[in-house]
RNA sequence: GCCAGUGUAGCUCAGUGGUAGAGCAGCUGAUUUGUAAUCAGCUGGUCGGGGGUUCGAAUCCCUCCACUGGCUCCA
């Protein structure tokens, strides 16, 4: 047992009850009992970090989703890898010391009193927050943090440790303040648990992306094309042009107009959406030609383009929605410590659509794309997603465009379709884009890092700025609602999540090469052909591995590749008519004549 | 952009001041193969780029570039 909730709040086992109560008991397994162990255990690391490098001081140390860290300067000495296995090392040793965590209340003199004394500032500018007759300290060993608790009795549990990585973070989330060392650290009451952990992520590292685009030969990077610019190799090309070609046609289904607009636009453009006043500073530098004063930006977004399609004539209300849909290039220029893989990139394309409508329309239309995004996870395989609700910061309101009422309306649409469909959701308040809120599905990737895929907005501003109209039955001009919406999000991201969710095992439908024939000698090359264009002929996707190797390293390779299918030809396949069909993972299945394999594989698509 | 780390052959990595290495991949040849690596030979590197220290630098220092883990940011 390590916690208990009296009354709705978690609380020491240790501290008395001083009125009636319900309590439940946690303990490792539940999620408040894993909370608790781990923030003792990131007082338990201070502790040790006190020990070996007196002088240090410390800023926060929380628990996280696996593990805890906590932030600390240390002054003229940095932390370093070489450091890791004497923290380690010491923590146990300290955690072997049985420390009770003691609970003291303490006034807000007294505990400003002590860390002055220490000399601890970031502890003092944290008691600034704070009220007197609230604070509390707690003590294990010899070290004393200012925290609200709770606690684990002692450290006695603590019997494995493991330093994850040392990193920069800002002190207070404030990139003009200093930069403190973040330890992250993760414990567990038993060794064979932390073994899991690690065997755990080693795992996911296997899934990663990154790793796997480059073995199985889908995308790469080169310096000389530029950082965060990805290029798709013929295998990545296929399998994201699948991707395109399915949304494509559901759209067309939904009544979306595919337009194509180009890669750049004028700076007026971008004045006029407020992009540039926004962004302008912290984009790719402006594209200059020969005639004086004119310039063209690479473009970020298509909504400009977008809009601009729309206002070309005049609308009627008739026509709306006006759903206008393409698969556009942008270009944003990141900061280089945030370019990850295929997930954080440069230049990325959106599967973007615009919708126009009116108002009384807002609520359908939005349905109708929560429809579609949800169609298209559930197309994919992914069950696991959040939904985030980013809504405007109250507090800051000048970092967006566009009038209160408008956001109000726009926010409020949002709320109530989530709500509608009975979509669970997270609200985050200051999320929002510049120009209006966001209803993002979040999902994980094989490391436990959130990204955003599928996103939809609402947005009463580009239209006003824009000024584009249609005419209503009363023969009066009335603004059209705009609402964004990409189901995956960019090609890059959807496709790095998607390789990581199936760590390389794509679908039937999706996968490059469906199949791969492999004659077992040179002999039976030429049947191998005829299967290949057989299965060609019924629409599937191979090829034949004739190389001069054997039958047993033909299948290694092609295993590793994650071909589904492996078809062995040999002697009895020839004089059959047959293949011996070999499942990915799963070995021989036995043999069946090729249209007998077609057939099957159509069943599965 | 910031903090810390990494950068050696196509890939994975060894080499810490004294003649650049291994396995895999590739090429050539032999082998004609029956369900996860046949054998042999050969090729392949301005040790990320530039500058410096040194008789001598993959190795030490500076700088730039890229990548990794976070932070900040993310239209």
């Amino acid at each position: 047992m390590l916690a208990a909730k009296v009354n709705g709040e978690v609380r020491d086992l240790t501290r008395p009850i001083t009125e009636d109560a319900t309590i439940v008991f946690h303990k490792w397994e539940d999620k408040e009992g894993k909370t608790t162990f781990w923030h003792s255990s990131a007082h338990l690391l201070a502790e040790t970090l006190e020990a070996l490098f007196p002088g240090i001081k410390f800023g926060i140390g929380p628990p996280i989703e696996n593990g805890f860290y906590y932030d600390v300067d240390t002054g003229d000495r940095p932390l370093t890898a070489a450091d890791i296995p004497a923290i380690e090392q010491k923590m146990l040793e300290l955690a072997r010391a049985k420390s009770e965590y003691n609970r003291r209340e303490v006034s807000k003199a007294e505990a400003v009193q002590y860390f002055t004394e220490k000399g601890d500032e970031y502890k003092l500018e944290l008691l600034e927050g704070l009220e007197d007759g609230q604070i509390t300290f707690y003590e294990q060993g010899n070290f004393v943090d200012l925290c609200k608790g709770p606690h684990i009795p002692s450290t006695e549990p603590i019997k494995a440790a493991k330093i994850l990585n040392l990193a920069g973070a800002y002190w207070r989330g404030d990139e003009k303040r200093k930069q403190l060392t973040r330890v992250y650290a993760i414990t567990f009451p038993k060794q064979k648990e932390l073994d899991e952990y690690m065997h755990l992520l080693e795992e996911a590292k296997k899934r990663d992306h990154r790793k796997l685009g480059q073995e199985l030969e889908l995308f790469m990077f080169s310096e000389k094309v530029g950082q965060g610019l990805p290029m798709w190799l013929p295998k990545g090309t296929a399998l994201r042009t699948r991707l395109e070609d399915f949304l494509k046609k559901e759209q067309i289904k939904r009544g979306y107009t595919p337009v194509i607009t180009p890669h750049i636009g004028s700076k007026q453009l971008y004045v006029t959406s407020g992009h540039w006043e926004k962004y302008g500073e912290d984009a790719f530098r402006p594209i200059l030609t020969p005639a004086k004063d004119e310039v063209f930006l690479l473009k970020p977004m298509n909504c400009p383009h977008h809009c601009e399609i729309y206002g070309y004539r005049p609308r009627s209300y008739r026509e709306l929605p006006v759903r206008i849909a393409e698969f556009g290039t942008v270009y944003r220029y990141e900061q280089s410590g945030e370019l990850h893989g295929l997930t954080r990139v440069r230049g990325f394309t959106q599967d973007d659509a615009h919708i126009f409508c009116t108002e009384d329309q807002l609520k359908e239309e939005f349905l109708g794309v929560l429809d579609l995004t949800r169609f298209v996870l559930a197309k994919m395989g992914f069950d696991q997603f959040t939904a985030q609700i980013s809504l405007r910061d109250p507090d800051n309101k000048e970092k967006y465009v566009g009038s209160d009422e408008n956001w109000r309306k726009a926010e409020q649409a949002i709320i109530d379709a989530a709500a509608e469909v009975g979509l669970p959701t997270v609200t985050e308040l200051g999320e929002a884009a510049f120009y209006g809120p966001k209803l993002d599905f979040m999902v994980k990737d094989a490391l436990g890092r959130s990204w955003q895929l599928g996103t939809i907005q609402v947005d009463y501003n580009l239209p006003e700025r824009f000024n584009l109209t249609y005419i209503g039955a009363d023969n009066q001009e009335h603004r059209p609602v705009m609402i964004h919406r990409a189901p995956f999000g960019s090609m890059e991201r959807f496709t790095a999540v998607l390789i990581e969710h199936c760590a390389g095992k794509f679908p039937l439908w999706l996968t490059p090469e469906q199949f791969v024939v492999l004659p077992v000698s040179d002999r039976f090359t030429e049947y191998a052909h005829q299967v290949k264009h057989q299965l060609a002929a019924a629409d599937m996707r191979g090829d034949v591995d004739d190389r001069n190797e054997t039958i047993g390293r033909k299948i290694r390779d092609n295993e590793l590749k994650r071909i589904p299918f492996l078809l062995i030809v040999g002697e009895k396949e020839v004089e059959a008519g047959t293949v011996s069909v070999r499942k990915q993972g799963e070995g021989d299945q036995g043999a069946v004549t090729v249209a007998e394999f077609a057939a099957m594989v159509q069943a599965q698509l």
